[in-house]
DNA sequence: GAGTGGTCTAGACCACTAA
DNA sequence: TAGTGGTCTAGACCACTCG
């Protein structure tokens, strides 16, 4: 007997997960039907439906409707990573956070962000570099360009008291984005304004979001030496 | 009139996010519960259900029983990562593939990796370092460690013919894992590995794998400069 | 205690697609 | 064309948690 019944979804898919650990199905392997599930676990096949499905999205079966349900032979993991606000992930880190203004200025970008943005020619965009800062410790610098035809309303926002992640993020829906993880050389402005040194390896992250094609914003954190990302699989 | 009809839950979603994009249901605020929102679109609670659930998953509501749901005022987004092998990931940009085996030896790890993987002291594992290719160009290079006790199969098998990456993922399913992103300054090992320059920063992935309480493999990757993960938000 | 979301059920129909 | 997963429905009960 399988000793713990099998009444919900998540037992449901612990089961189906044991199945494939212990390779009673194999990689690459037909698995039994929805229906044939339902019935042997005693339960409704919306019920093993929700379980497949959620196994499905992890990248761990692969389904396809009349050719049934597959172990997938090369898993491709899925992580997933929480965005914070910089303010919450450092404060939940458990350090003091501030933030300083190094410079504001409203210009024409360079031609790789005008392309990115997808701006017309000569369209000022806001310009804006602020640092944050851990327990008084540089913790990542903020390179931001913010197009002023889609949020006119940040020409009446004070960003030497909140920075513009906050701001954005509370006052201008996105509704879609794309993010880039990278590793950078400091040069000597890096290095200056993260107080490191020359040549030392950087994370980055670089971010857009839109509005309906339009681009809300660009932007380039470059954190300071040490930093990580983590998350289980 | 809403133009088009609500009938399932991919709609019922696009309404919601059209309600907090327009600001109609603002950051904060409580909005109304599922069986008010399934009369107003004349479909089941159930679907409303699935709907704001999934809003939920990707950080934009926020739900708890009695209490409601509320439009979340800092959503922590997420960011969802493919983690493919290796070789699918060159060969899916377009690139030849090619793997070579730099070394393999079975002796005691140094001590943060005993830490890391939770090893008996003095407990040998077998240590594998190899170079992935695309187009002929080193790509990335694992520095691997794999538990002999958890894995005592890895010794049947050639590395120099299949990378352990594939080997694992293909022969070892795991439980549970963590992951981990930086960046690191290239030394003269790694420099010399991926033939580039001392002092460039290069992106990094550090990856444990456990099989219920025992590590199975911990790995690191470190990659040629220019290397970027890129996905939506 | 009462209101909310979380889930299960049994049945139904639909959409896709392999054969 | 037939078999599979994808989804909707209406109703029910449960689990949690706010007041």
């Amino acid at each position: 007997m399988t000793g713990t019944a099998i009444k919900n979804w998540q037992s449901v898919q612990q089961e189906v997960l044991n199945r494939i650990n212990s390779r009673v199905w194999k990689p690459g392997e037909l698995i039994p039907n929805e229906a044939e599930l339902a019935s042997e676990f005693g339960c409704a096949r919306a019920t093993v439906n929700r379980a497949l499905q959620n196994l499905a999205d992890s990248g761990l079966l692969e389904r396809r409707r009349k050719a049934g349900t597959r172990v997938a032979t090369h898993p491709v993991r899925k992580a997933t990573l929480d965005i914070p606000v910089i303010r919450n992930e450092i404060t939940g880190k458990g350090y003091s956070y501030r933030y300083a203004l190094i410079k504001s200025e409203t210009i024409v970008p360079p031609s790789d962000m005008v392309a990115r943005m997808r701006l017309k020619p000569n369209e000022k965009c806001l310009h804006i570099i602020g640092l944050h800062m851990a327990h008084g410790e540089p913790y990542v610098f903020e390179n931001r360009w913010i197009n002023i035809n889609v949020v006119p309303d940040v020409f009446g926002v004070d960003f030497s008291e909140q920075s513009p992640n906050e701001w954005l993020v509370e006052n201008i829906p996105f509704t879609s984005g794309d993010i880039a993880f990278s590793a950078l050389t400091a040069g000597t402005f890096e290095a200056g304004m993260l107080s490191c040194k020359l040549g030392e390896g950087l994370f980055v992250i670089d971010r857009s979001t839109w509005k309906h094609e339009g681009a809300i914003t660009s932007v380039r954190l470059v954190f300071a030496p040490g930093y990580r990302i983590h998350t289980e699989i």
